[in-house]
Parts: C-alpha cells; structure tokens; sequence
DNA sequence: TATTAAATGTTATATTATTACATAAAAAAA
DNA sequence: TTTTTTTATGTAATAATATAACATTTAATA
C-alpha cells in the first residue's frame, strides 16, 4: 500500500527517525510475498546490516507496529505490512491454511457489530483482531 | 460451561480416552479464573502428577483443543475453557486490557458478514477466531 | 558546545513449543 | 486369552519466539 517515499514522508512529517534497521525490517517486511517471521527478518536483516541480533529486528518490528504500518498475524506469530492505509482500530485477515497467503480486508461493518454486543454486556472495546482461516480462490 | 461428568459422557461416547494428564490438566484450565499459560497449568499439573514434563501438557492441551473444550487466546499466549458448547467454527473474545478476564462471547451474526465478504473475494472461511481488546465493566 | 533523550549493540536469558525415541497402556485381532 | 496393533505417556533434548539489562552511540535541544 505504502510507497517508501510515503513513509519516509510521514516519518519525518511525524518526527519519527527513521533509523537503518528500521528502514531495512520494513523493506523485508513489505518485499515479503507472505506474513513473515521475526527471525525470518532477522535473518534478512543479516544482508543488510552486520550480524544484527534478534533486539534489533524486535525493535524496528515494535516500531512499525506502533506506528500501524505492520501487523502481527497472531495465529502466525508473523508480520505483514499494512495494506490498508495505516490507521484502523479494527483488523481482518483471511488466512489461507494451504498457500500461507494472507488478505488484509478491514470490513467496516464490524465495528457497528462490535458496538452493538458490547453495548449489551457493558465492555468498552478499543481494538480488535479477526483472524479466518480458509482457502483462497487460487487454492480451493 | 460443562461439568465434568458431561466430559466424561461425551468422552466415553465418542471413544475418547480421558486418561490422568488430560482430566487434570482440563481440571486446571476450568478451575483458572482467567486464561491460563501451558507453563503455568504444567505447574499446577506438578500438584496432581509427578515430576510431570512440557509434552505432557502440552498434549493433553491439544487434545481439549482438538475436541473443542478449549480455547486458545491467541494474543495471550493462553488458554481457557469453551463457555459455548464445545463446538463452534467461530469464536469471539472481549479481552479486558486493565484485568486480564476474557469473556467468550460468540455471535451468530458474524458469520453472516463473513460470508459476503469473503463471497465477494471469493474466500471460502472456514473458522475464525476475533480478540477484542478494551475495558470490561469492573475495570472502566 | 554541553546536556539530555532516543536508539542501537551486545550478551544473556526468559518464554513458548516441538522432536525424537523409549516405555506403557489400551484396543483390536487372532 | 494371547498376540498384535494402536494410542498415549515419560523423558531428554532442543527449537522457536521474545525480552531484560546495560554499555555505547547518535541525534535532538538547551
Ligand atoms: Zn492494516
Ligand atoms: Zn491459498
Ligand atoms: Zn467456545
Ligand atoms: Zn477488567
């Protein structure tokens, strides 16, 4: 979705340094076709940087996340990039459990849903995370 | 949501073997009043089996979770007991952020909406698991 | 320039989970 | 019942994921 342009951009329109290992992760992270791992990263990162070490791909991974550039696909303890602008309180993948393809399709209905049953049962909910399992059309 | 004779019944029912590690280790996972960690339940497990190791907990973990008992909180890294009947392809949970309680709360109206999104990108779904973050009504 | 704050480098270690193989128990077949 | 097969467990080792702690460097700011 993001163009390295934009974020450097942004980056700097927010104040945010925009540091070598932090800029490397996100490269890997967004060059990568399927969620990827952190030492997965890390091990990437290695082409990039001397003998990095796992805090410095944790560090740049937290970075990205924080700032919602990156998600973590939980099911996958695995990292992919945003594809949907960058700022949503409420996240949806559909997760292929035979490519290892993940679709990032933030559905705006979902919050009215949420807002509804949480009404009810008197929870405040902040932020969500739906994660599908299935197949992708390539696949089923 | 089950007591344990039920479990037992629908155990002897389907051919299941409920053997020790298993019984004590749902035992423990119902008993917890939040989600439990597997490190934490293998330490409680210590109390009922001697010397008792990782795979052992872990198995008996995958076995609840296979016949649905239990469920994994992806985000927590931990698991706790189906409050909705054992057996549901979707799950939702309002996961308080201030005192860690999960409530499992599944709504029937979900799949309605997974189902025409994922038409639409031709997805087919086959189970899904939401976390909701926020505040539950003690603690906001 | 001096001071402070933020980020990184590095080592170690914590946490979460699985592999591999021997043994035991239960179920199924003979 | 005995034998055979399948399923589960015990145990040791190790893999995979993630963080803590502290020294050093780099950047921001006073
Ligand atoms: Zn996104
Ligand atoms: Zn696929
Ligand atoms: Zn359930
Ligand atoms: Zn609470």
């Amino acid at each position: 979705m993001f163009k390295e342009e934009q974020i450097i951009k942004i980056c700097k329109q927010n104040k945010w340094r925009l540091t070598e290992p932090r800029l490397e992760v996100l490269r890997i992270i967004s060059l990568s076709k399927n969620p990827i791992k952190a030492y997965d990263i890390l091990k990437k990162l290695a082409n990039k940087i001397k003998n990095p070490k796992p805090p410095t791909a944790y560090r740049a991974i937290q970075f990205w996340q924080k700032h919602k550039f990156i998600h973590r696909i939980e099911s996958l303890n695995a990292y992919q990039a945003c594809s949907h602008g960058h700022s949503h309180v409420g996240a949806q993948f559909l997760i292929c459990d035979d490519c290892g393809k993940v679709i990032e399709s933030n559905l705006h209905e979902i919050p009215e849903i949420l807002k509804k049953s949480t009404e009810n049962k008197t929870f405040k909910p902040l932020r969500w995370n739906l994660e599908i399992n299935g197949l992708c059309n390539q696949c089923s």
